[in-house]
DNA sequence: TTCGCTGCAAAGCTTTTGCAGTGGT
DNA sequence: ACCACTGCAAAAGCTTTGCAGCGAA
């Protein structure tokens, strides 16, 4: 799905919940749907940019709300602030994150969703959501030397992983 | 294993790593390890609960050092503060949550760690860590009428899980 | 016109840190 | 006697919120 395409099934889903859709709501929508994942400051930083009047409190209350709408899910990784993946319209799946580069990957394994039943039904309970995280080396950090890799591991975090950007 | 053989061995540990043993942090690692769950500020009160002059500061340095040395590990449950737990002497196991009382389950499923294997692999990934929540309803918790249960996660945070005080 | 939404700025909550002094080894 | 560690308190980082005014429907 591009994020165009995106960005209108999501105006469509919060228009039917009711949500006013302002001027403000446009252009968070529009740079959250363009991202695979972002941090709630990545995202402020971004629509400031396009617009500085936006405040900060604006985007986080939009978040929330699109977290409310189950249009974005929060995942927190091990490493950073927690961070947002716009969920809508994409069928579930995992994570596999480079400690190193922080690319992730996402990942499906119906077997392990199988298992996890198993497990739930063993304690009695009713499973209602749950995560899993694999954190790893990805094939080119690998072959990175260890000075390399501490000299890395101190900087600051991994890049973004933008699809596109439409505005 | 107890609380108390659980302290010796830690404090022995941490000998090891030339680790300076004073005052605060025997209280500091007392608590801790009589705890399976509990969140920094849990810490710090129950710390301070024994020994008032012991300042907050302190509390989180011990605990960045326990996190270094491997003594406990750090879990992000979806719902309130990060959660500390000390696992050193313990095998591995993963973590079922009761997303309204907030029982916290560990559970060990080696048929998921073979698939993980199988997951990073196919990624071309060298897997050094994972973390698996399941998030759900206990048994009790089921039963409980939806009103109840609206009224109760507008409460505050579950309880802690408490092994022994051992001070 | 209504009232949901926004900007602003302050506060809240958790965690970190600089510094001068203390105490383990 | 060293210097790692501590208390204190301020600051930092992230997120939430009260309020008065604005603007989408």
């Amino acid at each position: 799905m591009t994020g165009i395409n995106r960005f209108a099934e999501v105006e469509r889903l919060l228009r039917e919940k009711g949500v006013r859709f302002t001027g403000q709501r446009v252009v968070i929508v529009k740079r959250a749907v363009a991202y695979l994942h972002f941090t709630a400051e990545e995202l402020v930083k971004d629509v400031r940019n396009a617009d500085s009047t936006i405040a900060r409190g604006t985007v986080y209350r939009t978040l929330a709300l699109l977290l409310e709408a189950g249009v974005v899910e929060k995942h927190d990784f091990r490493y950073g602030p927690p961070n947002y993946e716009v969920t809508f319209g994409k069928s579930h799946h995992d994570h596999l994150m480079c400690i190193q580069c922080g690319e992730i990957i996402e990942f499906q394994e119906p077997r392990v969703e199988e298992l996890q039943d198993e497990v739930v039904k063993r304690f009695g309970y009713q499973l209602l959501s749950h995560t899993h995280k694999l954190y790893g080396l990805c094939r080119v950090c690998q072959k990175k030397s260890p000075q390399k890799m501490a000299a890395q591991s101190r900087a600051k975090r991994p890049h973004l992983h933008v699809e596109e950007i439409v505005v």
